[in-house]
RNA sequence: GGACGGGUACCGAAGCGGUCAACCGGGCUGGACUGUAAAUCCAGUGUCUUUCGACUUCGGAGGUUCGAAUCCUCCCCCGUCCA
């Protein structure tokens, strides 16, 4: 159907085919498809993990298909019991509108919606799913769920077996997903739903739906869970989850997310997440594995996502931190270009009297600055040669910070250990 | 409602009258090594002072005792089994 070949052969290569409906393969050959993905508005913002299905709606996109990103804003009033073992706290309507309106905005950036012949498109289920009649919902749609068969969903079975059960509400969430596929199949002839491998379930019951009330033939596709060698849950960071919105997650934190993946994942990122060919790719691995040490595959993994998400100017600002952060010194860097490189980094305002004379004691600046939480905690950090001020080693913890060791007489730039900066200016 | 079992620091888990600020493991924080890594090694991990020491902690409230995380009473919560 596309001059590029087949999204779902694109799919596979890059490692992001889990699993599939029979038959998909072809349709995707034949004719243009419709599909789409639900997000679930549960944050202001989407994670990275929401990275894989979004760019797996760009794909398709750009092999000729029309992509429908479903904002759940029904379901999530709702919660998906899928991947979870406990029941979730409930959002309320508000909060569920004013994260929608953030996630729409996040979309935007992968996806077109101007795009000729197949422009993208945003959908909200609580249009539909909000209009619902209770007792025609149980008639039309009831009836073609058996218990037995939600039951035996994977999903729900884990919560029945789980101390704390399941609701009643979260056990329903599958058939309104169900809804939702049923709906948009009705209405755009939308004929695939992709996810997580984690709604497998959850897409069958649709096409199963889809089948017994119009007869027609829908399908699914869900991708692997993003793996991270360390064994830790991807889209973490010590810093906590790693968000699109660059309020969340600053356009620097997120480039050094990337920046820091481990050698083992890195080519699979590369497929995953950028639109690099394979030969770009297999060019990289080359380069993993002769010199892992220069990291090049995870800089062009960084650039490219955060340059996708937050643009160039961004990328370049972060580049230009790491440099100095990680790089060399601050030497030859004025108080403006601190400012700038330290954006994001925890600030604070000492009076310009404290810091005169004798000056302040190091203990009393960390816990000011809540670089540690106790006096003991600075006291070992310095004795363990964790704390730097400008750039160098304090080495007695009774040091003293004085108003001449700022940097123009304006700030200084405090380290605890090799990444955690903050910053100390002086005020009025 | 009845019968047991249990609640100890971020988590798991010892301790069951003094030598307990509380073994150990994980996590976390520094340091060394390094590739802004992994692995490894070292140190630290209640608060205040840091040498000694003082103070506050072991579900909650009381009590016994010279002395309690450890014993007693009542209460709260959790788990398992029986109703």
């Amino acid at each position: 159907m596309s001059a590029k070949g087949n999204i779902y052969d694109e799919f596979e290569w890059r490692g992001l085919l889990y699993d599939a409906t029979p038959g998909l393969k072809d349709l995707l050959a034949k004719e243009s498809v419709t599909a789409y993905i639900g997000f679930d508005p549960t944050a202001a913002s989407l994670h990275v993990g929401s990275l894989l299905p979004i760019m797996g709606l760009a794909r398709l996109q750009r092999f000729g298909h029309t992509p429908i990103a479903l904002v759940g804003g029904g379901t999530g009033l709702i919660g998906d019991p899928s991947g979870k073992t406990a029941e979730r706290q409930l959002l309320n309507k508000e909060k569920v509108e004013e994260n929608i309106a953030g996630i729409k905005a996040q979309l935007s950036h992968f996806l077109d919606f101007e795009r000729e012949g197949n422009p993208a498109r945003i959908e909200n289920n609580h249009d539909w799913l909000g209009q619902l009649q209770l007792i025609d919902f149980l008639r039309d749609t009831g009836k073609h769920f058996t218990v037995n068969y939600m039951l035996s969903k994977e999903s729900v079975k884990r919560r029945i077996e789980s101390e704390d059960g399941i609701s009643y509400t979260e056990f329903t969430y599958m058939m309104l997903q169900a809804y939702d596929f049923l709906e948009l199949n009705r209405r755009g002839d939308c004929s695939l739903q992709m996810g997580g491998s984690d709604q497998w379930g959850n897409i069958l019951a649709g096409t199963d739906l889809i089948r017994r009330v119009n007869g027609n033939k829908a399908h699914g596709l869900v991708f692997p869970l993003v793996t991270n060698a360390s064994g830790t849950k991807f889209g973490k960071s010590e810093a906590g989850n790693v968000w699109l919105d660059p309020e969340l997650t600053s356009p620097y934190k997120f480039y050094q997310f990337w920046m820091n993946t481990d050698d083992r994942d890195v080519i699979h990122y590369l497929k995953s997440f950028t639109w690099l060919s394979r030969e770009e790719i297999d060019g990289l691995e080359a380069e993993v594995n002769e010199r892992p040490g220069a990291r090049e595959a995870q800089r062009t993994l960084a650039r490219h996502i955060t340059t996708a998400l937050h643009g160039e100017s961004e990328l370049a600002k972060s580049e230009m931190a790491s440099k100095v952060l990680f790089g060399g010194s601050m030497e030859n860097l004025g108080v403006k270009d601190l400012r700038d490189i330290f954006e994001d980094v925890p600030s604070i305002m000492l009076a310009k009297e404290a810091l005169e004379g004798e000056g302040m004691g190091m203990l009393d600046v960390c816990s000011q600055a809540e670089i540690t939480s106790s006096n003991g905690e600075a006291r070992r950090l310095i004795r363990q040669g964790g704390l730097f001020l400008n750039g160098e080693r304090i080495e007695d913890e009774n040091a003293r910070m004085t108003i001449d060791q700022a940097i123009e007489g304006e700030l200084f730039v405090l380290r605890k250990g090799k990444k955690s900066y903050h910053l100390v200016q002086i005020g009025g």
